[in-house]
DNA sequence: AGGCTCGTCATTTTT
DNA sequence: TGACGAGCCT
């Protein structure tokens, strides 16, 4: 029988829904239909009765895609896919963790601290083993935790060769014990606790190794060192992996990722036959085009053209402004214009590298009443009162998360100061017990509204109150027994507070809607996970007609009618900071790659000469990436010839080549009387107020005068 | 406890 | 420039 969903799939499309017994690596380029491919993989290996759906897991990294899959899974069935191994990755390895918590060592009612709760841990910590703030930022030691765990390494396993980080290291032991003895796991725990109890148990492995015969891979090239390992755990011997991902599309090796797992995966697996996916089904010619241009550029690829049918479309347009307002303007024109003739705001994206240039976009939009929608703020669950609301819940469930504890013990505001909380963290210490425990200890009946000893009291009492009802009746509890909302009422500004309060609770209701099970508990436990792991964007606004702002990393995914880039300038796009690494240009470069293969219709590039950054004006040159595009596919606007002598420098800095103006190529090392060596970022200002910006190896970065700074190239 | 000033810093981000 | 946090003052 044929299925409906195979019939709109193109030959290499099929070909890949339909291997047989063997892994694969898909090679998915942008619009290609990955997405598709992994669903309809999904429905026909379950429809083809190949396995059960209990036969398969498939993993992917943002509960969007995971949910995506989902839906999709089950349109296409016609089944009920919760009980699915599809998620992400985090939220499969907790599923896990819950499922063996015995094994695991951990109890089974774990929290799940997010990145600031983890900051705030280390916080704490810090201050107990005395540890100087200002020389081991708490920012470090979560850099060093996080990439340690990335890599599969407990404390004890990490190698140091110099006293800083050997001291860093120590804070990562004390940070593991903190963490087991407070019943808490980071989202790297997760991850590195469920890898280890497959390596140690041999049954558990065992176990899932039967179960899972088909493992599925969204975004591949994403994938950490760690997760990979963990995926290769799983598949054993004789499981079949499908893995789908673009290496063009790597953009994220700043947190972790590893696209060397494309290669790794193909000589792991035995992968003889790569399929690659080139037909776009996205974009016009030209776009695609000017994309297959740009990333030819690196060397680091496995190589792929995209192609379409559907015809060339209008030439990318390049616009050339003299400042960042005019750019702004430019832009917020041709938004106008493109609106006026029926493409509604939702369809067009302004994308940029950074968030510091929201502003001066959202500043016009404002100006000229055109609704926008900027992503990438807060989330829904990241927010101060709805941490506090649940902080109490988490305090309930697990009277051994201090840090529910230190948020809430004094919030809304009970008389708590420093010294009583640093008199139970001293009985913690000395006793090695929770600080819920000292309070215990030193609880004296309250006689008034304040104090320690009431909010044990409080805790307790909230405790009995939510016995029996549901949950989101125990957050109507919560919020009004402990105070937040009287408190939220009486601050002048906290309205918003008020109603995201109110909204918790409806997110609570929707919760229990979707939870099948009976046990209370377990329900506020999942309900409390739920909240971290997925911190959730806000839906309702998603359906307003607005302009989309973001930068070209959220981007990835999306897709719309008319795309704009802007600030396509040497040292925003590429980023100058990125230059500095290893590698940095290529994937940069990917990021172009990312950005351009938004745009389904149109696509606008556009650059200043000059910009407002950090309160100074920056004159940068064009970005090199705009060059890499073939000038028939470009229509440029409104760049005048007449442009100011530094202006017409570019070309020979950009080929990096030293010139009278600017003598010192740019990455190349000099050597300063003062400041010791350091390498060329970059030039601003022009001939006789030339500056030069220089990463000095132990003094940091500066900007010199190039008329007096005394450098030697080397 | 809350408001204030001053100093510092400034890619990209999901879970 | 402007956001944020530490620390100080009231």
């Amino acid at each position: 029988m044929q299925l409906n969903y195979l019939n709109d799939l193109n030959e290499k499309q099929l070909e890949a829904v339909k291997l047989q017994n063997e892994s694969a690596l898909i090679l998915a380029g942008a619009g290609s239909g990955k997405t598709k491919v992994l669903t309809s993989r999904i429905s026909w290996l379950i429809h083809n009765q190949i396995i059960s759906p209990n036969g398969l897991m498939a993993v992917t990294f943002t509960n969007k895609a995971a949910n995506e899959m989902l839906n999709r899974v089950s349109s296409q069935l016609g089944m009920n896919p919760r009980g699915m191994w599809i998620g992400t990755f985090h939220g499969l390895c907790n599923r896990f963790l819950r499922t063996h918590f015995k094994d695991a060592n951990l109890p089974q009612s774990f929290q799940i601290l997010d990145s600031s709760d983890q900051l705030s841990a280390i916080k704490r910590l810090s201050k107990t083993l005395q540890i100087d703030s200002d020389k081991y930022t708490p920012k470090e030691i979560q850099y060093h935790i996080n990439g340690a765990k990335e890599s599969g390494k407990r404390a004890k396993d990490v190698k140091t060769y110099d006293p800083h980080s050997q001291k860093i290291n120590e804070v990562y032991l004390e940070y593991e014990k903190q963490c087991q003895r407070e019943g808490v796991a980071d989202f790297g725990e997760l991850l590195l606790r469920s890898y280890e109890l497959l390596i140690n148990n041999a049954s558990i492995r065992e176990h899932y190794q039967n179960r899972f015969k088909h493992i599925l891979v969204d975004e591949f090239q994403d994938t950490s060192e760690l997760q990979y390992r963990w995926l290769k755990l799983l598949a054993g011997e004789s499981n079949i992996i499908f893995a789908v991902g673009d290496d063009d599309q790597s953009i994220y090796a700043f947190r972790g990722a590893n696209v060397g797992n494309m290669q790794s995966l193909q000589k792991d697996f035995k992968i003889q036959n790569v399929i690659k996916l080139e037909q776009n089904y996205r974009s016009k010619n030209n776009i695609l085009n000017a994309a297959n241009s740009i990333i030819k550029n690196n060397e680091k690829r496995l190589g792929k053209d995209l192609w379409t049918s559907s015809g060339d479309g209008d030439p990318i347009r390049v616009f050339r402004a003299l400042s960042d307002t005019e750019e702004a303007k430019y832009i917020l024109d041709e938004i106008k214009m493109h609106h006026r003739t029926g493409v509604a705001f939702k369809d067009m994206a302004i994308l940029y590298r950074s968030n510091a240039q929201s502003r001066i976009l959202e500043h016009n939009m404002v100006s000229n009443n055109i609704p926008y929608r900027v992503y990438g703020g807060l989330r829904f669950f990241e927010r101060a009162e709805v941490k506090h609301a649940l902080a109490y819940l988490r305090l309930v469930a697990n009277k051994s998360d201090d840090n529910a504890f230190l948020r809430v013990v004094n919030f809304p505001t009970r008389g708590v100061g420093n010294r009583s909380i640093e008199g139970l963290q001293d009985i913690s210490k000395m006793t090695s017990s929770s600080l819920w425990d000292s309070a215990i200890r030193e609880y004296k009946p309250p006689t008034s509204e304040k104090g320690v000893s009431f909010f044990v009291d409080l805790i307790k009492k909230i405790e009995d109150e939510i016995q029996g009802v549901t949950l989101a009746e125990a957050i109507d509890v919560v919020i009004n027994f402990s105070g937040l909302k009287n408190h939220y009422l009486n601050d002048k500004d906290g309205q918003d507070r008020v109603s995201n309060l109110e909204e918790l609770v409806s997110a609570a209701i929707t919760f229990s809607e979707n939870f099948d099970e009976n046990d209370r508990n377990l329900e506020l436990i999942e309900f409390l996970n739920y909240t971290t792991l997925e911190s959730g964007e806000l839906q309702a606004k998603a359906n307003q007609d607005a302009l989309q702002l973001m930068t070209i990393h959220s981007a990835k995914g999306l897709e719309f009618d008319v795309v704009f880039i802007s600030g396509l300038e040497e040292g925003l796009c590429p980023h100058e900071q990125s230059l500095m690494e290893a590698e940095g240009l290529e994937e940069e470069r990917r990021l172009m790659y990312v950005a351009v293969t938004r745009a389904k219709e149109k696509l606008y590039l556009t650059y200043s000469q000059s910009r407002l950054m950090y309160g100074q004006t920056q004159y940068n040159l064009s970005s090199r990436f705009l060059d890499e595009i073939p000038e028939n596919l470009i229509k440029k606007i409104n760049i005048s010839e007449k442009s100011n002598a530094f202006l017409n420098e570019p070309a020979k800095v950009r080929k990096n080549e030293p010139s009278k103006s600017f003598p010192y190529k740019i990455g190349s090392t000099v050597l300063h009387k003062k400041f010791g060596y350091g390498v060329v970022l970059s030039y601003e200002g022009s001939s006789n107020d030339l500056r030069i910006q220089v990463a000095f190896q132990s003094s940091g970065t500066k900007w010199l005068a190039l008329e007096f700074a005394k450098l030697e190239t080397l």
